[in-house]
DNA sequence: CATGAATGAGACTTCATTCAT
DNA sequence: GATGAATGAAGTCTCATTCAT
């Protein structure tokens, strides 16, 4: 019953972990329907009838992919965003970044992906993901809009509306990554949009200070 | 295309722009896996053995289905630009604003969502949608962007990343429309964001002659 | 379409009942558990799919095995015995007699032995034979001794128990043929059974005139 | 059956009863598919692998459950018969009370709805019940039956089936209570039957030395 | 051309049994 | 002895596809 035991005993903390990683990648690559539990437990090391002892279907699998992909990042640029202290016109090419080296460096592309294509077999998760990523994401991009409007940093027009044109081509491009550069489409730079585009959207944004002069 | 077949033909051709329609609306509603012959047949008013009359395999169907959603209104829109006789500043409204137009009546939102969550089971279809909508309208809006910056009338940058900061805002706001809205988020009004980003976007995109005078 | 084609059209209207006997053979073989769904498809000479073109599940199909062998007799014994003329000396032989002849010719007890050993799976199933079969028999024979008991034919006692005196040997014959004799033991006679108890019991049950005499 | 096994003996003999008594519960009221070994060790508190330290498979288990129901009651009722100094028109209400007794108290009921439902699954319990209960019970009520005939206490007829005569009433009241009961059916008070049915029975049966008189 | 009953491969899921700890 | 995580065979059910009518 040591805790420290050096040998798992049975690792029954890591499995699920490992479950839904593996299954993740074999969701991305099949989809829902696609996706066999065979495949996911041998690409997770184990049975197909251990598969069970984590999770009760495989609807519940799915679940269990998509929510754990949702928590992190979100929550992490939302706190940067309300503790950034400087501009609007500082924060955006910040937060366009962000996203750029998330949407590279993890599956959430895959999983948006997924949550698109099974949204309406999944209803709740399209939920989920409308509730605590875009709609969240679209939340605090179209409040900093209308702050910086307050304050006569940009533009009028509908902060929503503003926040897509800020986010839009980002989106596209993480999406271009999933679904067509598999097939042989030119990769998108999503470092390069996101600077190239945080530049042209300000600049439509920005209220022009200079027309004063 | 040869129109001229000397025999009648029956298969994909003449008869089965019904069961398309009606494959269209089930593939939409439950996935391609999701989707049952049974459905689509009865749907269409037809048995479910006379599919087979038209369509070899419930894959040829649904590749019928996305197909049949590509063609018209591309070739139309790269008419409409190349024979456009203005400025590129009075061209990207018009065109946004078609694209809200068709996004909203046609059911071309619900195949991009299907062929973005089946695109690696079906890759050709994504390579079809690759090189036939979407490549085609960002070359498009590219090439335009490419002659419009030859012309000192846009900002220099990449042509293909501003093709995504024009497009893009659009994109994401049918796909929201597709996924989100049946499950309760609020409705994207895309003709106002076409108005909306098309004034922004080109703000940011537009030389700025005005500053010179 | 012509209604009296020789050759069977799909023998639609037939399956359902071929199934069933082909069912209750398996069921009363192996138990509901035990019972196959490819042995019973084999035996009905379909393929194991068809089944669930006629029954919806397996619990489906048990189900319509029971009821199946409910409807019948009862109402035939009903009518029978409230028609019938004669006393209730009379009666009773009769009535003991048909249920030796049922029992030997038909699947009653086999139905009978699932429904008890399925009990607590199938509440319903026990419901439905207790209203339609068992509580059926106990009313009809306990009615025949009250009424008898008030003509003074029968002596005093609760009618009910009466009833179990009257019939309880030959449901306990039928079991007997249904769960031990295939293990080996000694048959028994349901008719002669039939014909001594009957004698026996209502030499106990009717009121001695003679004694008085 | 050496008592004298050198080596302690772990397996059938010591230890296991309370696991016997879960294993009767769950296959009682779940019948013998529908017990899972997670419910009886879970019932019995130990883990789903101990089971395995005390039976070898859940068939042995079961069997085991049906064994230790057979022995105890039976021998007892012989013994009483046998050392009865009184009439058989005395015998017969002790033993029927005695019975009703044991159906009471007991689960022997429960085991008996268990042998009848899987007898055809497990054709050696069958035979084990009929060897050391059914048949020594119905021998034992034949030969005190034969015995009283010889006397001239008891009419003509095979003694076997009076035996049924005289068993099977409580036998049903006995699987009523296992099997309509629970399903809302009205209880029968098997002491009242068993005392109701021995005066009945027994006026049947016994030779009438009043119409001598 | 059209029907729809029939097929059968294949999927998810359960659970008795094993075995490392 | 005891545990409980893991296995894998087997069963129910689905559904694209076929074919006799």
């Amino acid at each position: 019953m040591a805790v420290s035991d050096p040998r798992w005993r049975r690792r029954k903390t890591a499995r699920p972990s490992e479950i839904v990683a593996a299954a993740l990648e074999v969701f991305a690559e099949k989809g829902y329907a696609g996706a066999k539990l065979d495949d996911i437990a041998a690409r997770a090391g184990i049975s197909k009838g251990a598969l069970y002892l984590y999770f009760e279907t495989k609807e519940e699998l799915f679940r269990a992919v998509v929510r754990d992909a949702v928590a992190p990042n979100i929550e992490a640029a939302r706190a940067m965003a309300e503790a950034f202290p400087g501009s609007f016109a500082q924060l955006v090419p910040l937060l366009l970044g962000r996203v750029a080296l998330v949407a590279g460096t993890t599956r959430a592309p895959a999983v948006a992906k997924m949550v698109i294509g099974e949204s309406r077999n999944f209803p709740d998760l399209a939920q989920i993901w409308h509730d605590t990523v875009v709609s969240q994401a679209i939340g605090l991009v179209s409040g900093l809009v209308a702050r910086a409007q307050a304050k006569g940093e940009v533009v009028p027009g509908d902060p929503r509306l503003h926040a897509l044109s800020i986010a839009g081509p980002l989106v596209v491009g993480m999406l271009w990554r999933e679904v067509f550069v598999p097939v042989g489409a030119e990769p998108v730079d999503l470092g390069a949009l996101a600077v190239q585009h945080a530049r042209t959207v300000l600049d439509g944004l920005l209220a022009r200070q200079e027309a004063a002069a």
